[in-house]
DNA sequence: CATAGAAATGATAATCATTCCTATTTTATG
DNA sequence: CATAAAATAGGAATGATTATCATTTCTATG
């Protein structure tokens, strides 16, 4: 593993938010200033073939990556776009079971407005940026 | 409703596919052979937000539009992307009681290998394009 | 019917996340 | 140390989707 996909990885573990590529390099760069954007994505995409990070993807946003592996499902909120664990609400086995069918992976994402963004919708002002 | 606007609405409800906005483009244009792409886009999203038509995000290709709109989850091929229906997994309502939030939207997406692909697969051919 | 204002269109340019390319650097190995 | 293989940085390319805008099409009204 090169120093820098260790450090994409260590980065995504220690974190407990679910960021965006970008925001990895950031912080990556701490540690290795010369990091590149393309060589983030790049192995974002091996540590994810190697089950050793999930991939979040997002509908209108940069897609997220998460560290955590054990099994769980996001709450979205649709206004600041931050991201929640849930417990995951279905299992393979069960889907499967329902289906008939082999499956290979699912992806359950519920939306929400989160209680920050409600207050702020309550007075009528957003917070800023 | 635009002449156009009313067209794309007809195609995606006579279809039982789950086109992109190309193949939509393509489909209304034997109708309105001037329609531009951009105009497709818009009046889908459109579509959208007056909740007569439903958009399937998808992971690594072009969204997908349906004119389905009983509640239903979608179970994608991996290999061919071809998108079938299956009934609904959960409702909202029993989301919003496991959550304890409101919940304003759900998505929920499952990946197998269709049975083409797999037969495919077995003999190590796949179709030609 | 004429027509003014509003709304939608088609064509094209712009956006932006992600991937690709390539010359260079790093790493592993005998 | 020499060398081949793998990975990198940086920048260009890609491709789905949006935005822009001049022109066309509706619509309501006198």
């Amino acid at each position: 593993m090169s120093r820098q996909k260790e450090i994409i990885l260590d980065v995504l573990r220690k974190v407990r938010t679910h960021p965006t590529a970008d925001e990895i390099l950031l912080m990556a760069r701490r540690r290795v200033p010369a990091l590149a954007l393309g060589t983030v994505y790049r192995n974002l995409k091996l540590l994810c073939d190697e089950k050793k990070v999930r991939r979040i993807p997002m509908e209108d946003a940069p897609d997220r990556y998460d560290g955590f592996l054990e099994p769980h499902d996001h709450l979205v909120c649709l206004d600041c776009g931050k991201v929640y664990d849930i417990p995951s609400l279905q299992t393979k086995e069960a889907l499967e079971a329902k289906l008939g069918t082999e499956v290979r992976d699912y992806e359950m994402k519920v939306y929400f407005i989160c209680p920050n963004c409600r207050r702020e919708d309550k007075d009528g002002f957003g917070s800023p940026d």
